[in-house]
DNA sequence: CCAGTGTACTAATCGACATAGTACAGATAG
DNA sequence: CTATCTGTACTATGTCGATTAGTACACTGG
């Protein structure tokens, strides 16, 4: 399970959001898995349920999970749902690299950048 | 001169800071270039002057531009100041590779983009 | 029935951001 | 010197989003 930083700025509907979409993208949660139960993820949290209620909304939403009413929340089969994350994982670095270009980084240095993290020797 | 969007959800004063970064990056302004006044810069984008000043302070706190009252504010000569920017750019760009990266984005894929930005073949 | 589930709604709180208005101090041109 | 420009400082106010608080309803399974 993920971990949420209440200090870090980023609202924590969108923490618990990101947090079970990377669980999905690393395989750890598969299709028709159980999601915890809205009360039981805020108590675990300390945090209000209509916070998590908000946060599997936006997962339902996305097709990421599906909800019924009286049973729970489950991890949804459909895999345009897996797809739409990588498309959005691939639209934020996008933006990533397009914003490194404006301040005058070259294609060569970020992809050294790419090369070192992706081999562990993390210089950041 | 760099354009504001006060849709977009950014903080205004983040965007002028940001503007500013940029121009520099770009070497469109160079070390003892003067800045437009608080109160221009204001009158132009049809925002409060306070906002400009706190763009100010923070660019100055940056090192990135020097003020003297009743004079104006400057473009500062600092190399390490510009340095800094190129700093917080890759901590930036590190950051977006390794969240891309817990999202099961590989290597070759983030590479590929990098690419195709950069060919103005703009896919995202 | 009952305990647990998702869902819906209103009200209140809090913090960041921006605005409004005023005031002061230094620099410069006339 | 005076006027006007500059940066700076301060309080008060309004807005908006995120979160919390509290309650209520509908459904499922034992």
């Amino acid at each position: 399970m993920f971990q949420l930083d209440l200090k870090s700025g980023v609202p924590i509907c969108d923490q618990i959001v990101n947090g079970f979409i990377k669980l999905k993208a690393l395989g750890l949660l598969s299709g028709g898995d159980r999601m915890p139960s809205v009360r039981a993820l805020a108590l675990k949290f300390s945090i209000n349920p209509n916070t998590v209620q908000k946060a599997y909304a936006i997962l339902e939403s996305g097709g990421i999970i599906y909800s019924v009413k009286g049973k729970g929340s489950f991890i949804s089969d459909d895999e345009n749902a897996a797809n739409a994350v990588l498309l959005r994982a691939k639209s934020d670095f996008c933006a990533a690299v397009k914003s490194a270009r404006e301040l005058g980084l070259g294609a060569d240095t970020l992809k050294e950048i790419i090369t070192d993290i992706y081999k562990e020797e993390k210089k950041c």
